[in-house]
DNA sequence: CCAAATTTGATGTACGTAAATCAAAATCTG
DNA sequence: CAGATTTTGATTTACGTACATCAAATTTGG
């Protein structure tokens, strides 16, 4: 049987009220006392059981998601996915709330998270977007002792306590690689669709992918990267100008969203092109895009996973617990034909 | 503030101590009062709470995972995670025991299984051989409303609540398609080396990779497949052997264990001409080949994952709760040099 | 309609922890 | 050393559920 607060009682020598005022940092505990206890606590090994604490103390987490208001089918997803969370929220003890945030707006998200370092919810997950000034505000949440986690985009040299997501570079790197591949040594120039450079993880995602094509395929060169912010109208005439005006393009990645347009441009302009594609994120259309052939590989992250991991961690940090590293690492999934699930 | 179980009594007109009765289908309710009272635990939308019912019933769940005696890389890290599980017990309220048997071994398998039914564990997870006797007394478990899960290889037409594994015949299929797009069109042999064909996922590994290749790359033939029997020194005579009499072999699919010896015969036999390879299950060894191109990549599943899951879906089932699919959908990772955890 | 059987209610204890109160003991201050 | 202060102990209630006991009410059978 696991010890309880009994049990570290009886081994410290002291009473039931002191070891609740050890381990729930009250005063009024002599320094040798202290010292005395948490030497019994470590030596018959308690560990405090959360459940039974939380029913104690009637505890919930009050959770803060913040989303950037962007309109494109993955922050849809990912919205879906926390309210989906919020409706297990009376199992979990959550109490999730989901705050809209201008898209790249560092001071609209500055401003919403020195408001809840008032506030002080047991943790705020939020997408990221990279500027010193989102950096510090969130240094100052995390010197308050407010666990942060960032979700799908990370936060430069911040001190925030876990990530949740992908890793960027690796994805162009992972991308790249199976567009060289693919094309097995054909000479070509490869098209590149992002939503905005201005987005950390478009960046990454393109230094990636750049870095592996020059060091591995010098058969391929890549064009000027298309910004098509991540609309489908935009990325279907920038895509299908650029298919018009250049014979040379052999393969195209889409690093963003808006894939719906690419699809578009490319069964309108490249049904007689033998064009190879890798696209990110997996919906509706890019499955379909998938299996008929549009689409070559699609690599992508579970809005799902991430919401959860992100929940379990925060959890996890607001009761000082560790958390399962392997569990927590949010995995790129690349999607051929054969695996859609 | 979530409803209890004195919101239900209240809200059907009766005692707590029939709410009781009723819940945990204890005898002496009248039909009629029973209906009241599961109405009004519906119309409430009560639902109990886990943790304190476990905290009352000091209830703690014994589960047996039952894994196949093998001695390869992948059968050590499926017991490693089951032990390192095991350690998280007191947390999770698990009490697991590992039962190893001999592999391939339908009998013996079944032998355990009976005997499990009348130790009446709260649940168990098995690497299932596929076979019909293993699937009957599978059921008879199951009919015993012993909450059963299949790990790793599923069991044909049973009745197991859950399978936690991977589509090995999406996986066989992902493997042919990667290797035929990287081979670009090539015409040559195609080596594959299973360990046994009497293992189920090995056979739809299998099955899956020659149909897509049938399909799909008709410049490919299928040679014969070599049984290495998960064992790296036969692994590397096989492979060995087959280089050395068949140089038309341009590409490998190794789709069960004993890659070391596989990797070996590669380093000797191959280092002049460009096969492409595939191979399952992410160790040390093929991790380390991945890097320095001797394979092109590696097909896993995360065993971590794999019992991690099997736990969450055999406690929920003991409570019968529902569980989230996606969440338990066991992934099929592919490893390039670029996306390695 | 009465006795027997069944159903229901009332109540208490337990699980492991949190939190509060009050009294007793120990320590410190001057 | 008295008195003030700090530290510690003892005890109680609570969280939401499970489970047991006994009494009271209701239903059933003859």
């Amino acid at each position: 049987m696991r010890p309880t607060v009994h049990d570290i009682a009886a081994a410290a020598g002291v009473s039931l009220a002191t070891v609740d005022r050890v381990l729930n940092q009250r005063p009024g505990v002599r320094h040798v006392t202290r010292e005395k206890v948490e030497n019994a606590i470590r030596e018959i090994g308690y560990i405090r059981d959360v459940a039974a604490a939380n029913l104690a103390k009637g505890r919930t987490y009050p959770l803060v998601f913040i989303l950037p208001a962007s309109d494109n089918s993955f922050m849809h997803r990912l919205n879906a996915e926390v309210r989906a969370a919020a409706a297990r929220s009376s199992v979990e003890r959550t109490n999730i709330r989901t705050l809209e945030v201008p898209a790249f707006d560092p001071g609209a998200l500055v401003k919403v998270l020195d408001e809840l370092g008032e506030e002080r919810p047991s943790g705020i997950a939020l997408v990221a977007t990279d500027a010193p000034e989102v950096r510090d505000a969130v240094d100052r949440l995390v010197k308050d002792g407010i666990p942060v986690v960032t979700l799908v985009s990370d936060l430069t040299g911040s001190q925030r306590h876990h990530y949740a997501g992908v890793d960027n570079i690796a994805a162009g790197r992972t991308a790249a690689r199976l567009l060289g591949r693919f094309l097995g040594g054909a000479r070509g120039e490869i098209a590149v669709l992002a939503g905005s450079m201005l987005v950390r993880d478009h960046r990454e995602r393109l230094e990636g992918f750049a870095a592996v094509i020059a060091a591995e395929f010098p058969s391929l060169s890549i064009l000027p990267v298309i910004e098509g912010r991540d609309d489908p109208e935009m990325a279907h005439m920038l895509v299908a100008d650029a298919l018009s005006k250049n014979s040379g393009i052999i393969g195209i990645y889409s690093l963003g969203a808006g894939n719906r347009g690419l699809i578009k441009a490319l069964k309108e302009k490249a049904i007689d092109r033998s064009l190879t594609v890798i696209a990110h994120e997996l919906t509706a259309h890019t499955r379909a895009a998938l299996l008929d052939g549009t689409i070559d590989a699609i690599l992508n992250q579970d809005a799902g996973h991430e919401v959860r991991s992100a929940i379990r961690v925060l959890k996890a940090k607001a009761d000082g617990l560790s958390v399962i590293d392997a569990q927590e690492r949010i995995r790129l999934d690349i999607f051929l034909q054969d695996n859609l699930p």
